[in-house]
DNA sequence: TGGCAGGGTCATA
DNA sequence: TATGACCCTGCC
């Protein structure tokens, strides 16, 4: 497939493509030499800029953000109302301010699936190498500005995968998870529009339901594809920036954020978690080359 | 070369 | 409910 390279713009001012692409909730955008990103979603490929409050959507038409993109970014959701709220807690204030452009993507449902799977217990160099590899093996091929890309496979590509035809993506115990949840979908244990009518904790038994979707999974898929916003995905990070700001006991920090958070307790996690670990991050350069700061 | 952490989950007690 | 094992990689 070849896509055609025409482009689409808006005006947004919640919306920064670094803290949305690189905040955590997804695999498959890189950044360009230029500062833009580019990846593939929704079964194509789409560059995306902003300047000023302008964001330049490249590889779409106007149809196609009507009927995709503009659900895909989440944006008939009042960001600035959230961020508002959010910020009434002081100790919330400076991770609402720094995360600010981040918006919550609606990933397609079988790809965030999978790619939370993988995602357990794993870096995230390497959870982007195995989805890429996957894609490369099973998904179907996209030239855009005369490179290839590879979509996410489709569940029935996937049909008859055994652990032993995934080991090439040498995702370790993984592959035996992605084996079972393959054939789990296949077979209709779980039905995404099913999930979308059930209540949020219900929907969350039925996800980890799946083998290799333990609670830490079954909430980042709540939030990156079925929009629940009132999940708290928990990780060794928001444990720890959870500890820092509210004392609370590793074991808690789910169950507290929720609380604290309510329905908003899904942004205010990505809030945190992309601010503590860019914090992170930075200091790590920093102890790397003292001199350069 | 060896130990350890890395966006957890599963099985067992 | 708590603990250890689990695949694999990169870093120190």
């Amino acid at each position: 497939m070849k896509q055609m390279n025409k482009s689409f713009s808006f005006e947004a001012e919640s919306f920064d493509p670094a803290a949305i692409f690189t905040c955590g909730q997804c695999f498959r955008w890189r950044e360009q030499p230029d500062g833009s990103f580019t990846g593939v979603a929704l079964g194509r490929v789409l560059n995306v800029s902003k300047k000023g409050n302008e964001v330049l959507l490249s590889g779409c038409t106007k149809d196609e953000f009507d009927s995709l993109w503009h659900r895909y970014f989440d944006l008939d959701r009042d960001y600035k109302t959230i961020k508002r709220t959010l910020s009434k807690n002081p100790k919330l204030k400076s991770a609402v301010k720094y995360g600010g452009g981040i918006r919550i993507l609606r990933q397609e449902f079988f790809e965030t699936l999978l790619s939370f799977i993988i995602s357990a217990n794993n870096n995230i160099p390497r959870i982007q190498g195995i989805i890429e590899n996957m894609s490369r093996l099973w998904g179907e091929k996209t030239v855009f500005e005369n490179k290839e890309y590879y979509a996410f496979p489709e569940p029935s590509a996937l049909s008859g995968i055994t652990a032993g035809d995934l080991a090439p993506l040498r995702a370790g115990y993984r592959a035996a998870y992605l084996e079972k949840t393959v054939k789990s979908y296949l077979r209709g244990d779980i039905v995404y529009e099913e999930l979308c009518e059930m209540p949020t904790d219900k929907a969350r038994r039925a996800l980890m339901s799946l083998c290799g979707v333990g609670p830490k999974v079954a909430d980042c898929i709540l939030l990156f594809s079925l929009g629940r916003f009132d999940v708290f995905p928990t990780d060794v990070w928001v444990k720890r920036v959870m500890a820092e700001l509210f004392s609370c006991a590793e074991k808690d920090a789910c169950k507290k954020g929720c609380e604290m958070f309510g329905e908003y307790a899904g942004i205010a996690q990505q809030y945190l978690f992309y601010e503590r670990r860019e914090q992170s991050r930075e200091n790590e350069k920093k102890e790397k080359s003292p001199a350069a700061s």
